[in-house]
DNA sequence: CGTATGTTTGACCGTCGTCAATTGTAGTGG
DNA sequence: CCACTACAATTGACGACGGTCAAACATACG
């Protein structure tokens, strides 16, 4: 349901922690791709790549506040830039013809926002902020051009879309669950990505109604009825998770 | 629902419509991007260009046929090929942990299969024929090489993985409607892609009930109702569209 | 012709949507 | 600092949609 599988890592190698978390920061860098750069560098394209970090790390120092409600960007915006959540949350969405809200996906600390419009002119959703969140911003021209001399850039705009894809298909996985796996799941995932057992959502009752495609009132009731069986405390926005395997077993193994 | 969006087109240019034809079944060139390789052409680059297309039409050539219920691709399986549906009729699925089958997509002639592997090591779903049907085989390593060389074919890949999310999008807001409309614009976006308005399904209920999320009962009971409704004529996989404005009504404007 | 599989229909019941009332909380202005 | 207001959240009542079980039926294939 949200946006990120995996979040940011760094490790040792011939990019120093600080650059490699920059570059991690700003493109989701998995292990995988992190030791590929890693390898780039062995193979003697170190100065090639060292340039490219060097790019990319100026690439990502535009920075970009929002309040609470404001938007990042609008459905029908022409693709200009990727966004990394730096601080706070923010939420995408779509209107149906009849003005029904659909929410799409939640962006948290890590989260890459726009991959889906990397192949296109225009964004597909609506993004806007809950709360006062900060991000870098990453012009995608900026992107491509380093990507024609970078084949690694390439393969990680790529993998920026699977993720998104894979995102969505989990998304998809949860909506045909019982509402009732389906906010195990979604407290879940929070708790994971924060590594906690206490959270504060930062999205109202009717937001994650409209992800779940389900009536806010039964979101409530499914709140209430995982505290009557004592695996959340829920107080409005503030959730205390009691009893992770019983909640994990209710999830039903969030699965892939 | 239906994976493809929009389907190849040709168009006059510097390319024969033969080998344009060929170029947009492989990779679904959007007019734009079809317009885009005209003016690199135009631009002096016809050379390379044209040793492009010489590649690409190349890569195509290969074919794969499956009779039906063959496999294609199973979960996991590592990421090799794209593919492109020449002839025929398949589904991807994955698995809940339960053993439950979730179909995640219909793929018919001129649909692309795999893009979303184009990031991973892994493909997510698998991929079963549902009647005999003849594939273009696309090696994803072929590709890449070919993309370091020519940026249009990066632009073409990500174009892919953006109209592969887009498709999934609008999956999900057929799930969020009401089960009646969601199977009035699988009809419609069946019957579109095929211009007609009489069409043999070449999946059962228990598919697009997978699909769904739904029982396949409720899947028989609603297109009873569209045809009682008069909107359809249903005799098991035959389907006659009887009142058009009236099914695209009943799709609530399939929207986006 | 007979069996296996897919499809259709009916009966029953649980879940969830809708409408509505109530409570709680945060923000506003006096 | 305290009402007052606005809005989110919660809870209840009721009905409809859709899931499950079961049976009847049609079609395909041997």
């Amino acid at each position: 349901m949200l946006k990120s599988i995996s979040t940011a890592r760094t490790q040792q190698g011939t990019f120093t922690p600080v650059e490699k978390q920059m570059f991690g920061a700003a493109l989701l860098i998995e292990p995988e791709i992190s030791s590929t750069l890693d390898q780039a560098s062995e193979l003697g394209q170190t100065g090639y790549s060292s340039s490219l970090l060097q790019q990319l790390t100026c690439v990502t120092k535009r920075f970009r506040h929002l309040n609470a409600e404001q938007y990042l960007l609008r459905q029908q915006d022409s693709f200009e830039s990727l966004f990394v959540v730096k601080k706070g949350a923010l939420k995408s969405y779509r209107l149906t013809p009849e003005g029904e809200e659909i929410v799409t996906g939640f962006y948290l600390e890590g989260d890459v926002i726009g991959a889906g419009g990397l192949g296109n002119q225009k964004h597909f959703y609506s993004v806007v902020a809950l709360e006062p969140a900060s991000l870098y911003e990453i012009p995608f021209a900026k992107l491509l051009q380093l990507s024609t001399m970078e084949p690694i850039v390439q393969q990680l705009m790529l993998k920026l879309l699977s993720q998104e894809m894979q995102a969505d298909q989990s998304l998809r996985l949860i909506q045909l669950k019982q509402v009732k796996a389906a906010i195990a799941s979604l407290i879940l995932n929070m708790a994971n990505r924060l590594t906690t057992t206490q959270l504060t959502l930062p999205m109202s009752r009717v937001d994650i109604a409209n992800l779940l495609g389900v009536a806010s009132e039964t979101v409530c009731r499914e709140f209430t009825r995982l505290q009557k069986q004592g695996l959340l405390s829920v107080n409005r926005k503030h959730i205390v998770i009691n009893d992770l395997p019983q909640l994990q077993q209710a999830a039903g193994a969030d699965c892939c």
